[in-house]
This record gives C-alpha cells, sequence and structure tokens, in this order.
DNA sequence: AGGGCTTCGTGCAGAATTTCACAAAGTTAA
DNA sequence: TTAACTTTGTGAAATTCTGCACGAAGCCCT
C-alpha cells in the first residue's frame, strides 16, 4: 500500500490537466523551458494558486523561487492521465460526424488512434471513409477484442444510440465519448463524456438573454434615478 | 426590483436545464402529460433532491403528490435559457468542421440558425456551403450587424483561433463557442464554451487507467493476502 | 555568508454544489 | 371528513472546489 495507494485527483483538476497539458506543449514547441505558476494561470484563463494545487497533485515537480520544468511536467501531467500508451478508439455509427471523426487526422497524434468505424445499415457496410473501410456493427466484440479498442464514439442518430452504447459495453468497452443528444443509460463501472452542441448553444443563450436583462434593467434604472 | 431583480441560477443548475429540456422534448413527443422528479432524474442520470432544487430556481411549478406537467415545464425552461427568441450565429472558419456547422440543420430547430459563414482564404471565399456563401471575414463587422449575430463559432486552426476571437468580439460578439483546443484570451464580458474533444478523450483516458490500475492492485492484493 | 527577491506548496476559510431528510400540500379512497 | 399515500420544496448537513495568505525553499547579488 505504498505508492501504489495513489493519491485521488479530484475531478475538477483533472478535467483541467489536460488543459494545461496543451498549453506547455504549446510552450515546448515555441523553445520555452520554464514556466511559473502565475505564467500558466494566465495561458489558462485560471488563478495562479489554483495551478499549483493541481499540479501538486501531481507531485512536487517545481522548484521555489523558479517554476517548473516544461518537458519534465509534459511528462508527469501525461503519466497521470495515462497518455504513455495509446488508447485505441472505435467510432460507432458513419454519418457525417463518424465518418469525419475517422478520417479526421487529430487524434492520433495525441494518442488516440481510430482503429474502426462500424455501422447497421447495409449500404454503408464496407464503404471506404480515410483508411478504414465501415465494417458491420455485429463484428464489434471481435473488433474490440483483436484491435484492444477502449474507448468508443458514439455517432449515430439519437434513436441509435441506447443500443450503440448497449453493444459498445456488450464488446467489453469501458469509456465512451458520446455525441448524441441523449443521456446514455450505462453501468456506473462506464465512463462517458457527452459532447452536445446543442446544450452549448443554450448555456450561452442562458447568458446572453442574463447580460440583455441586465444592461435594461440598468438602463431602466438610470431614468428612474434621475427624474427632470 | 421586483421581479426584473431575477434570482441567479447557479451555473452547474444552468448546465443541467439543457439536459432536463432535452429529456422532456422526448417525454412530449411520447405524449408524457405528467414526470415526477424521481422520473426526471433517472431519465437523467442524477439525483431526484438535485432535480427538484434545479427546478425550484424556476418557480414553484410542480404540484405536491402529483409532479409537473411536461408541457408547463419545457415553457418555463425554455423562457429561463433565453430560448423565447432565435439567437443567430456566425461560423468564423469554412474548414471541414465549419461548413459541416454550417450545413448542419441541426441548430434551427433548437434555435440557433448559422446565418453566416467566414473566412480569410481567398480560396474559399465565395464557396457555397449548403444554403450560405463563404464570405471574407473583413466583413464581419457589418454581417454581424445587419444580421442580427449573437454567437459566433471558431473552427478555424488553432493558430488563428486567437485573432478570429479578437475579430468577433470587436464585431461585438458576446457568445464564442470555440472548437480550437486552445484557450481564448478575451474579456470577462464575454461568455466562451470550449468544445475540444481531446480533452474529453483524454479525461476519459484518465478514469480508464484509474481503473486499470485498480483492477491490478486488487489482483496483487488478492495474491498477497491467500498465500500458499 | 547573508540579505533580498522570487515562487512553490499547502493549511485554512469561504463559496459553491450536492445530498439528505422531512414538513407541507396535494390526491385518492372509503 | 378522515386516513393513507404521494411528491414537492427547502432548510441544513455533507462534500467538493476555490482562493487567499504565508511559511518554506531556492536563486542572486554584494
Amino acid at each position: 500500500m505504498t505508492h501504489s495507494q495513489r493519491r485521488r485527483i479530484p475531478n475538477a483538476a483533472v478535467a483541467r490537466l489536460p488543459v494545461y497539458l496543451q498549453i506547455l506543449n504549446n510552450l515546448h514547441a515555441t523553445n520555452v523551458a520554464r514556466f511559473s505558476s502565475d505564467e500558466l494561470a494566465a495561458l489558462a484563463g485560471v488563478n495562479a494558486a489554483k495551478v499549483r494545487k493541481d499540479l501538486s497533485y501531481l507531485g512536487s515537480y517545481g522548484t521555489r523561487g523558479v517554476g517548473y520544468e516544461v518537458t519534465y511536467l509534459i511528462h508527469q501531467i501525461r503519466r497521470e492521465l495515462g497518455l504513455m500508451r495509446e488508447w485505441n478508439v472505435v467510432v460507432v455509427g458513419a454519418g457525417n460526424l463518424g465518418c469525419a471523426l475517422a478520417k479526421f487526422g487529430g487524434f492520433a497524434p495525441r494518442g488516440f488512434p481510430v482503429v474502426g468505424i462500424v455501422d447497421n445499415d447495409p449500404k454503408k457496410i464496407g464503404q471506404s471513409t480515410g483508411a478504414l473501410k465501415v465494417s458491420d456493427v455485429r463484428n464489434l466484440q471481435k473488433l474490440v477484442k483483436d484491435l484492444d479498442v477502449t474507448i468508443g464514439a458514439i455517432t449515430t442518430s439519437t434513436s441509435a444510440a441506447q443500443s450503440a452504447a448497449d453493444a459498445l459495453i456488450e464488446a467489453g468497452i469501458t469509456s465512451i465519448l458520446n455525441f448524441a443528444p441523449i443521456v446514455l443509460a450505462i453501468p456506473s463501472s462506464v465512463s462517458v463524456r457527452n459532447v452536445d452542441l446543442g446544450v452549448e448553444l443554450q448555456i450561452l443563450s442562458y447568458y446572453e438573454q442574463m447580460r440583455i436583462e441586465q444592461t435594461d434593467l440598468k438602463i431602466q434604472q438610470r431614468s428612474n434615478a434621475v427624474p427632470v
């Protein structure tokens, strides 16, 4: 129960580490060797104390009076996030989005190669998308086993999303990236991240309307406050 | 200072209201007239008390012993989220993703019509994407004014994203949906939502690795605990 | 060597969020 | 009408997250 008893990193911090990593990769690309928590905080748009606390969950890798080393921290964050290895991804649903994900080469270099894409539509099965051929969703289990897939991306229609999730879980997948605007019913042993642009837009519209009401209110108050 | 002094809804609750709305729309489509907090909680994958508290921020619209009315709640959530009107969206960056967003008809019915798409590449300007023609980013200000655009979606390359944001803000936009994997520097008066699939995948990989380590640990403990 | 300066690591208080638990308020049935 | 039952609305406790403030630790200059 020594070091394997890993300190659990708070969820909120886990969600920020990838952002830090992205920034550090940029710093590295521009030949920056060191950074302070203040600098990273400014780039990430957060509080400096938060940066230090987040990084402290990885261990004490900074040097007081100096800061942190870019390459070393990159290494540590990658280790903690499980990015020392590749995680194979299978896409379920060969529609516009699914094919775009399969073709898009941006994930492999970040450690998440898309190694398969499946659909249940006979018209789509067999077609090529980038380097991959769409295969039958019935081969999912075999595909997951053979190619050691751990992450499934659901890009089906809303109505097919739940059965896609069921199929993925049946096949042994334990992480799902869901693009369908629906809350999936899944066991707690499986992780899900939802990407729903409609939700994002609606959140924006709330704050947009808030601002408008605030402005209206101020205008109203001004005309009330200064009567002639 | 009566009703215009609106109770501020906690951020965490704001982020859940769109999810509830989506579910209620589905219930409505299947002719369900009423629901209880328990039912909605199950569908949304959250705690029932949380549902009740979230809905209570809208007002006391439930009936004890009975539940909530689907249509009435839909109306109230839409009102609160600012969905009683349309919010026009402009896309900056006519690459794969940008064009896909412009073509995709799924936002207009949810109240967010994409009314324009711009780019700075002369080769792309003038091309058609769906019903829209790509226009010059230099027309952004005029476009935003003329078409009353309030939300900007950034789908440029990473390197162009910050100047896209600057241009949007310069043009008077106050809400941004950012798809570039970069933290934008923007004034606090502007809302931003980031959609970064790389970040999502890395969060998943953290928990995936966590699970694997847990499993390894248990196996190890088991073999330690029962020595021959 | 020592003083001044910088920056990390973290205890702690306060804020935000989640969850519990129960009174209040309604329905239903006899 | 009353008793049994259901479900909301919400104080209050529990948990999580944030940010301040400051001691600790290293660098630099004299």
